[in-house]
RNA sequence: GCUCGGUUGGUGUAGUCCGGCCAAUCAUUUUGCCCUUUCGAGGCGAAGACCAGGGUUCAAAUCCCUGACCGAGCACCA
């Protein structure tokens, strides 16, 4: 399903995860994982975690979303071999920032932003490129202890002030941030290496032979091949992919758009069915693996792509088909239509698996009237076909049994429908991606446990989520 | 503006390097029929694509040129 790595050897292959910890998983950030981990599989390869948390101002690492990712992965099927935590490793960076300024590779620059832009532009050197080294371990001694505020210096790599991309020109490897970082292990930093810097300084000592990107990353790989032949490490394969797209949701794949939500109120939380969450599909009882075929089905293209639930659902359907009971609910709380039914059974039996009769059957009393869906009540003086229990005719006194045979369904297009028993109806709450839907299931409903699937008949697969005082179900799809 | 990258049915993808076996693969989607006490599953069909225009060639989705369109980067974000 996924096309060969280059040069890439079974048992050889380390590729990581690289994602700042900002908040859980969306489903966009799934692809990764799904194809580092698939590739892992396929080449008997190494599996890395590693947090880029290096900015704990402007993408402020969430402490709680180090392991909510974790468990996003391991909801993949997949188990990192190795984590690692960019804001323990800080010294590391360090050192290599020391060793690149002893090879003439960095220089601290005091350039206010817009001023070194112009000239970055204009191709021309700033007044602090040609500093002594002496002068620049010195100045970045003083980043490193703190004594300058944000924005006060900078440590740049010297890459070629001319180059004709004027994106790769004298790039920033190093600034100073104020606010502390969140874990409290990290939180006496003030001097931060930029992704490019600390991104590429990880790939090399962890010995990440292939690396897989976002397409907006595409000049990373140029910015930090200057650091690599300057320590004259040899850079790993890298492909670029483009953005993914998901289609069947109202609320954008953005972390924080979903964060604002969540704060506003709007979303429950990162698990609402409406959230197109990792969190959330997980609740609805769709399964990683699921998520992870569609995801690798993408390709590595560097277009950007749109990702169809449909894709996703189907695969999930194939996986949870064959091991799921039916049952019964039926929608419309309010308008659900409660009716008597008279001259028939009193029980009707229903297969628990239509494929499956060794599972036995669900048993549901008639006698005590029954709830039916709005929508499938015939007009007055028609029949219509109670799945499991027999044919009756909608009179003024309710349902009455006609005791037709099961060919009026096929030759007289009576419909079959499922239905609840009123007596013993179970109230349950069903939320959807579009909202929630509350109805009534059969009593059986009750002996389920929370993250037990069902299928509801003609409604669709859920997820069992509560139980006890009120009844919860989540969607799964169709 | 500068620097990159891309364009195969509604969606995703295979094929493009090394032109012919591609009147284009697989999945999803939509749809017809069969089966079925679910609008599910299953079975058998159907629909639907090589961005455009030139060129090279016996032969082009594939190579070349031009154009259009889409996207990304040009941060002391990741």
């Amino acid at each position: 399903m996924l096309p060969d790595l280059p040069n890439a050897e079974e048992g050889e292959v380390r590729m990581r995860v690289a994602p700042n910890p900002n908040g859980p998983w969306h489903i966009g950030h799934a692809r990764m994982a799904a194809v580092v981990g698939t590739y892992k599989e396929l080449y008997d390869g190494t599996f890395i975690c590693r947090f880029d948390d290096t900015d704990p101002e402007t993408k402020r690492p969430d402490l709680d979303a180090y392991d909510q990712i974790l468990d996003a992965i391991e909801y993949l099927g997949f188990e990192p071999d190795e984590v690692l935590r960019a804001s323990d490793r800080v010294e590391t960076y360090y050192d290599h920032a020391r060793d690149l300024i002893d090879a003439g590779g960095a220089y601290t620059c005091s350039c206010p932003a817009e001023e070194f832009s112009e000239l970055k532009n204009d191709g021309e050197p700033c007044p602090h490129r040609d500093k002594s080294p002496e002068t620049v371990h010195e100045e970045f001694t003083g980043m490193v202890d703190g004594e300058y505020d944000s924005g006060e210096m900078v440590l740049r790599v010297k890459t070629d002030i001319s180059h004709k991309n004027p994106a790769l020109r004298d790039f920033v490897g190093f600034r100073m941030i104020d606010t502390p970082h969140p874990r409290p292990e990290a939180s006496d930093y003030r001097c931060w290496p930029m992704l490019d810097f600390q991104s590429g300084i990880d790939d090399h000592l962890t010995g990440v032979t292939h690396i897989i990107r976002g397409i907006d990353l595409q000049d990373s790989a140029k910015k930090q091949r200057f650091v690599y032949d300057y320590f004259d490490w040899e850079y790993p394969e890298v492909i670029h992919w483009g953005h993914v797209q998901v289609d069947a949701y109202d609320v954008p794949m953005s972390t924080s758009t979903i964060a604002e939500l969540i704060e506003d109120g709007e979303l429950d939380g990162w698990d609402d069915p409406r959230a197109p969450t990792l969190a959330s599909l997980r609740r609805r009882g769709i399964r990683g693996e699921a998520l992870v075929e569609a995801m690798t089905g993408l390709g590595m293209s560097t277009s950007n792509v749109d990702l169809a639930m449909s894709t996703v659902y189907a695969n999930n359907l194939q996986l949870i088909d064959d091991e799921t009971d039916r049952a019964f609910f039926v929608r419309n709380g309010d308008d659900a239509v409660e009716l008597s039914v008279s001259g028939g059974p009193t029980t009707a039996s229903v297969p628990v698996h239509p494929d499956h009769e060794d599972r036995g059957t669900r048993e549901l009393p008639a006698t005590g009237g029954v709830f039916v869906e709005s929508a499938d009540l015939p007009a007055v003086g028609d029949r219509v076909w109670l799945k499991g229990y027999g044919c009756v005719r909608h009179t003024e006194d309710g349902l009455v049994y006609t005791d037709d045979s099961l060919d009026v369904t096929r030759e007289e297009g009576v419909d079959i429908v499922h239905w609840v028993p009123a007596d013993e109806a179970v109230p349950l709450r069903m939320r959807t991606p579009d909202g929630d839907v509350s109805g009534y299931a059969e009593p059986g409903v009750a002996d389920y446990d929370p993250d037990d699937l069902l299928q509801f008949e003609r409604v669709g697969f859920v997820r069992i989520d509560a139980t006890g005082e009120e009844y919860v179900a989540y969607y799964t799809h169709s």
